[in-house]
DNA sequence: AGCACGCCGACT
DNA sequence: GTCGGCGTGCTC
């Protein structure tokens, strides 16, 4: 079979169909000349035409019948292909996390760039400065590295194995990423470095420091740009005239020719794990990303004070190399824990009077504290004190968040919003009450009792507070944290994001007010991610050592609990995460639990949970002669714990293996199965279904 | 995913 | 009488 013009040649081309379209991983098109995998090209679809990429090799004969093959409409020829490294990072992604070929590549790309037409990108591309970005001459001083910063370094740069970065908050690990970084580009004139971090407005330090070392080579890449923003980004780094690309996970999957380092910072952080479309872990993919491209030096380093155990473990079998960098600069000491017995105060109380005394007495000498609460709004439910009715959203298997502010009754999953009643909707009531207590309240409480308290400068005591609700306004986060820097804010209230890596130095008290939630939640993670908040946070506070040298203060780490003796906490103490670490690897390895298992999630959801659970089911069953079946588990489907949301409910199945390659084979052979699972009666009302391999949430 | 075609309720 | 809901089907 030959093309039906003689000058004319067969392509392969992946587009953004996913898996349950029906279509092949590569469409066969028709174009007059041979294209090198890696072109971009835009091709007709059914009624539509869309931007693809022609991935090589290109077939002798079309893989549908000819008459069906139609030709390439453009070719992108002013871009160079995207390289071999970059498609093989996108296809492994792809049979991993079990999503098409043609999603992972397509939605790796620029939005943007699918909308373009070629002149539109010429002109793109004539326009932005065509030659490669030298890297800055060091505008800032350079500081000397500490030994400990400088062995880390070394590793770096030696190690062909993942190095993952040990190092406390304030150890000094970002200089190690700067100087990393910098001996990398000056050594290779064209080498590039990607630098991941987990929400880039949170830590816009790290950006800063960045710029200031390196200026104009650096560029970002992350939602928060604008379309045009992030097109122009891409470009700069596919074009290799971008030396350094930070961004959030979606930048593992920039187009980097030269990419020769890769760093992971607070690699431990959950949101490198994608929620939605391909569930793709950035961190894991960073690994793999440097491990392929390991025949052109490329290295990599994850730090944290606070490793994912999954890493812990690798660095402990020896798959990592660990680099420790224990101490604080500048000689600072590790926050004291203080715990507050709660089965020793009032039922109910928001903050333990020794608490709020050691507050006030902070605040007398001019320090500040940091409280934290990781729930949003004022109330997490009213309810009626007569008939027992609480505030449930209607949509969703969960109450309705009292946010006073407004006087408003939120959902904080589906959005739904509505008036706080006046009375009662069963019985009349007209007294409602709210239960518990989110930062809002905190808020308040605090503004009440520290009232009357003046600072050393004798102006009043202010109270702010930072969560998803204070920072939704545009600069509203930056202006809060500014004001914390300056001191014009002296106890800041907030949700976990006031823990991620901001520096607060004038900061000696840390408080975490309502802990037990987190220590005896569901999730068998919940003790790693609490003890991990908690380090987090104490590394907040304290980082001025002169400075809390001369109040001749200590730093100290306030936690209210009703469990003191729980283990977690003597760990903590001692800030002793090695120890934390072996306990709880222990118990994984005794509950064969991750990183001793590999587990992967079917989700269903549909408007029925009965359909759900049924769909999941007829999975199992399907699943029952597979290939690896004999070394995976597949537990009993189960309703989510939230199990609807936005009026859809939720059902799960687990998955479990000792052996990542039987799971890996049993779910390749199982989705083409799934996919043909719908036409059971008692499934009818399923919305969709999803695979999540190496899920962190249940 | 898009975008069609294809049958059943409230509006110019 | 139409506009429009989303149920099923197709795209090299």
């Amino acid at each position: 079979m030959s093309p039906a013009d003689p000058a004319s040649t067969w392509v392969e081309v992946v587009v953004a169909a996913p898996a349950h379209s029906g279509l092949g991983d590569r469409l066969t098109y028709r174009c007059d000349r041979p294209l090198p995998a890696g072109t971009l090209v835009r091709v007709p679809l059914g009624r539509r035409e869309v931007l693809g990429i022609a991935w090589g090799p290109t077939p002798a004969d079309p893989t549908c019948a000819p008459e069906q093959v139609r030709p390439v409409t453009e070719v992108w020829d002013a871009l160079p292909p995207l390289d071999a490294d970059w498609r093989d990072l996108v296809a492994f992604a792809a049979r991993y996390y079990q999503r098409s070929l043609g999603e992972v590549a397509l939605a790796a790309l620029p939005p943007a760039l699918r909308e373009l037409t070629s002149t539109q990108l010429q002109r793109r591309l004539t326009r932005a400065a065509p030659a490669a970005a030298p890297c800055a001459d060091h505008p800032t001083p350079v500081p000397a590295l500490t030994p400990a910063q400088a062995d880390a370094v070394s590793a770096i740069e030696a190690s062909e194995r993942p190095v993952l970065l040990f190092g406390a908050t304030g150890s000094g690990k970002t200089e190690v990423y700067l100087q990393a970084t910098a001996r990398l580009l000056a050594r290779d004139p064209q080498a590039q470095a990607l630098v991941l971090v987990p929400e880039i407005n949170l830590t816009p330090q790290l950006e800063q420091r960045f710029r200031a070392r390196f200026g104009d080579a650096v560029t970002t890449l992350h939602s928060r740009l604008t379309p045009a923003q992030r097109l122009q980004h891409w470009l700069a780094a596919h074009r290799g005239q971008a030396r350094i690309v930070l961004g959030t996970r979606m930048a593992v999957f920039a187009s980097l020719p030269r990419l020769r380092l890769i760093v992971v910072d607070e690699e431990h952080d959950p949101s490198y794990k994608s929620q939605e479309g391909a569930r793709y872990s950035a961190r894991d993919l960073a690994v793999y990303r440097a491990h392929r491209g390991s025949a052109d030096g490329c290295r990599v380093v994850l730090g944290s004070a606070t490793p994912a155990l999954e890493s812990w473990h690798a660095a402990e079998s020896g798959r990592y190399r660990r680099v420790d960098m224990a101490d604080r600069m500048g000689g600072a000491d590790w926050p004291r824990l203080r715990l507050v017995d709660l089965r020793h105060q009032p039922r109910g109380t928001a903050l333990a009077p020794p608490l709020l005394a050691a507050i006030e007495a902070r605040l007398a000498r001019g320090e500040q504290a940091l409280v934290l609460l990781n729930r949003r709004g004022y109330a997490p439910v009213i309810a009626c004190g007569d008939c027992g009715w609480k505030s449930g959203c209607p949509h969703c298997s969960a109450h309705l968040v009292f946010h006073k502010a407004d006087r408003s009754l939120r959902c904080h999953h589906c959005g739904h919003a509505a008036r706080v009643p006046r009375a009662c909707p069963d019985c009349g009531n007209l007294d409602l009450a709210p239960l518990g207590r989110g930062t809002e309240q905190l808020e308040e409480q605090l503004t009440s009792a520290l009232g009357a308290l003046r600072r050393p400068d004798g102006s009043p005591v202010r109270i702010g507070r930072l969560d998803a609700d204070t920072a939704r306004a545009a600069g509203a986060l930056e202006r809060t944290l500014d004001a914390v820097h300056s001191g014009a804010i002296d106890v800041l209230v907030g949700t976990q994001m006031i823990a991620k890596g901001h520096d607060f130095r004038r900061i000696t008290l840390v408080a975490s007010v309502n802990t037990d939630g987190a220590l005896f939640a569901s999730d068998w993670r919940a003790p790693e991610r609490l003890f991990t908040l908690l380090m987090q946070a104490a590394g907040r506070a304290g980082r001025d050592a002169r400075f809390v040298a001369a109040q001749d203060s200590t730093v100290e780490l306030w936690v209210q609990t009703a469990y003191p003796e729980h283990p977690l906490f003597a760990a903590l103490a001692r800030h002793d995460y090695a120890a934390f670490a072996a306990q709880q690897l222990q118990e994984r390895r005794t509950a064969g639990m991750p990183p001793y298992s590999h587990q992967a999630l079917l989700r269903a959801e549909a408007r029925q949970l009965d359909a759900a659970l049924a769909w999941l089911r007829h999975a199992a069953d399907a699943a029952h002669d597979l290939p690896g079946r004999a070394h995976v588990t597949l537990y009993a489907p189960v309703p989510m714990t939230l199990t609807r949301v936005a009026g859809i409910e939720r059902a799960q199945l687990l998955l479990e293996s000792p052996h990542r390659p039987a799971l890996q084979a049993l779910l390749a052979a199982w989705m083409p199965r799934l996919h043909t699972l719908r036409a059971h009666a008692d499934t009818r009302g399923l919305a969709r279904w999803a695979i999540d391999v190496d899920p962190l949430s249940f």
